[in-house]
This record gives C-alpha cells, sequence and structure tokens, in this order.
DNA sequence: CAGAGATCTAGTCGGTGTCAAGTTCGGGTG
DNA sequence: CACCCGAACTTGACACCGACTAGATCTCTG
C-alpha cells in the first residue's frame, strides 16, 4: 500500500472531497491545502489539475447543473399526474433543499469569475436551462416567450434562494420551519401553473 | 497638513471605500489592508473600527437594506398612478440593477456569517422586509398571508437575482439586453399583480 | 494641567494561493 | 528489453491577507 508518489486518482478525489467540504461548511471553507492535507498530498498538488481555486469551484457548479437537471427530469417522470411546470418546479425546490451550498455556488458564487470562460460550465449551465425552458415556456416550438418562462424560472429561483440564502428567517421559525415553507412554496407554485393556464389554455398531455 | 496621527473619520470613510470596492470590483476585492492602503492609514487600523472583516461587510448589508427599503418608498410615493404592489416591486428592481453587488453582498454574501449576530443588519433588514410584506400581503390589518406576500417576493426576488447573477447572459444577450430585461420584468410583475387582484379583488385606493 | 481613554502605528504569526524547479513513475518507441 | 519523455507529484519560496499584541499619540474631561 501506499505513499505512492503518483496518486493516480487525484482530480476526481479532489473534486469529492471539496464537495463534502463544501456542503458542510460553505465554498469558503474550500481551500486548496486543506484539501490536499485531507488527501495525503503536498499543498501544490491541487495546482496540477486545476489552474486555480476559481477553477475547481467551477467544476463543483457544473456538477452542480447536471443534479439540477437530474433532480427535474426525475420529478418529470415521477410526478406523472401533476403538470410538467409544477413538476419541474418541484425539482428545482428539491435540488436546492437538498445541497444548499452546492446551489448557491453555482448561480451566485460563480458570477464573478467569467463562468462562461469555462466551457464545462457553460455547457451544464445552458443544458439545465434549456430543460427548464422547453417546459415552463409555453409555445411547443416556436421560439419561447420570456414572459412565460422567466415568470416560472424567476419565482422558483426567487423561492429557492430566499429559502437557501436565510432571508425566510423571520417568515418561517419554529422547528417545522422548512415543511411549513416547503407546503407554501408547493402552493404557490401551483396558484402560479393555474394562473398560467387560464392565459394560454389547459395542457395539452403531450403530442408527438 | 495633513497625516495626523488620529484620522478622526476613519470609521465613515472605510465604510465609503468599502462601497466603491465592493460595487467595482465585487466582496472578494474588499480587504481590510487595501482599504488601510488606500486611506493612508496603517494596516491594523481598520481592525480598531470593525471587530473582523465580515463586520465590516454586514456593515455594508445593512447600508444596503437602507438604501432598498428608500427605493421601494421612493417609487411607492411617485409612482401613484400604479398599484402599490408593483410599485414595490419596480423599486426593488431599481436598487438591486443600481448596486447589483450590494444586493448579493446583502443576500447570499451574508448567509454563511451569522447575520441575525449582528443587531444593526438585523435590524435594517427586517425593516425593508417589513414594508415589503405590508404592501405585498393583501390583508390589510390581519396576520399577512405567506401565500401572497411570499409569492411576489419571490418572484421579484427571483428576478432581480438571476439578472444580478449573470444568469441570463443566455436569455438577454446583445447591447440592449438590460433594456429588453428590464421591460419584460416590469410585464411580469404587471401580471402578478393582476393575477393577484382578481383573487382578492382589485386594490382599494387607499382608506385612512 | 494631568491623567485616562480612544485612536492609531509597528511588529509578528499562521494561513493561503501561486509560481519555479526538482523528483518519480508509467507507457510508448527504438 | 533498455530508454526516455512527459505527466503527476514534491519541495521551497514569495506575496498577500486577517488577526493579535504592545506601544505611541492625540483628545477630552475633570
Amino acid at each position: 500500500m501506499a505513499q505512492r508518489y503518483h496518486h493516480g486518482d487525484l482530480r476526481r478525489q479532489l473534486l469529492v472531497a471539496a464537495g463534502e467540504v463544501l456542503e458542510r461548511s460553505g465554498p469558503e471553507a474550500i481551500t486548496l491545502r486543506g484539501l490536499a492535507r485531507s488527501l495525503g498530498v503536498s499543498h501544490a498538488a491541487p495546482g496540477y489539475h486545476f489552474a486555480d481555486r476559481d477553477a475547481l469551484l467551477i467544476e463543483l457548479a457544473a456538477q452542480g447543473h447536471e443534479m439540477l437537471e437530474a433532480a427535474m427530469v426525475d420529478r418529470l417522470s415521477h410526478d406523472s399526474q401533476s403538470s410538467p411546470q409544477l413538476a419541474i418546479g418541484e425539482g428545482y425546490l428539491d435540488f436546492a433543499l437538498a445541497n444548499p451550498n452546492r446551489f448557491r455556488l453555482m448561480f451566485a458564487g460563480i458570477a464573478d469569475m467569467g463562468p462562461s470562460a469555462s466551457p464545462t460550465f457553460a455547457q451544464a449551465a445552458q443544458r439545465s436551462f434549456a430543460t427548464l425552458v422547453a417546459v415552463t415556456g409555453s409555445t411547443p416550438d416556436a421560439e419561447p416567450d420570456p414572459r412565460e418562462w422567466l415568470s416560472s424560472w424567476a419565482l422558483v429561483h426567487g423561492l429557492a434562494t430566499l429559502w437557501v440564502d436565510g432571508s425566510l428567517e423571520y417568515g418561517f421559525a419554529g422547528a417545522d420551519a422548512a415543511a411549513q415553507f416547503r407546503a407554501t412554496a408547493t402552493a404557490i407554485l401551483s396558484d402560479h401553473t393555474l394562473a398560467r393556464q387560464a392565459v394560454t389554455g389547459p395542457a395539452v398531455p403531450r403530442s408527438g
């Protein structure tokens, strides 16, 4: 065993360890030297796999967009009785509440780093955005109307963001604050879906 | 003149300088030593007025909540022809778009720091939240319904957050992206206000 | 005018990201 | 099979930062 000069799996394990630190203690707690220590490699080893600290964070955020899309698709395929718009929103909230710090990193934590400079992040983000827009934008084929998808996205994103940032501390207090919030959020999303359907007509069950 | 041993106005000027750095280069660029350099004092001088770096950031965020409330109240008193809910939302967006980094600091940048530990921040935040809830929560006197104020808040907060975090880069591109976004956001807020009024009845112009 | 407390300086410590140069290992070429 | 070349990692150094301490200076009050 052990202490071979070449680790062999460092890049992957760095991402795993960083993901754990992220969810446990937030992005600020992620330090290249700390990760190196915890994996038993030298302090400069991470620098070989990631150009700088930001590059590692962006990679974590890119993974997050894949997780987000998976959560939305999961709800889409399992909640067959509810409307697609509602299912997407619930999946969005599922992911944000389950991985609050990852969620925060993906949006607020990355904005200054030139996210579009990282192709892997840009690609992952665009994919998850595309599935969201495809479902919430009403027109099936034509150019989606920003007024449609942006209102749905902003609503669910606002709910998720306010919660994970702790801004609802005063509005939802006590032991079952999370449950209360979740129920209220579901009701709000449902209202919004109904209001939208009242304008654009009821959801078509799906045509080929 | 000058170079007196005692600066005399250091705390205030630190906040001003930090505010400028914040809006120009983001919160990460705010460094106690850098501020000290730019004001011509020793590197430890800021440490006298702020317990640590986080305390200064929290103070900046508290100022931000006062600015946010002022922006909302301004719209409330000047846009007399539009509904109060819409005016509040527009004021919210005014502030966020004019001070994106301050806005981000107030919500995402403060969450891990035990914001409620700072009395001045907690007070400023609760005041701005209260005015928002008071206007968007439909029931004038009774306990406001979360389904009312949270849906309004989440919608406008989601719009603001997605924009300032750069998440709409793909949806709104080009030279007049900001103008397009602003117009779409106004339309969405207006839709939401109308949908709410359809449920709770039209807005009463104001009773004493 | 004298002391006391508030304000600021100077020095230091541990921690971090990043760079440069040296070391080891594995896989492909002769 | 010997070689070697480049990828993966180590060691060492530098600059920067936040935080702490002790000492200098100013201001204000009694």
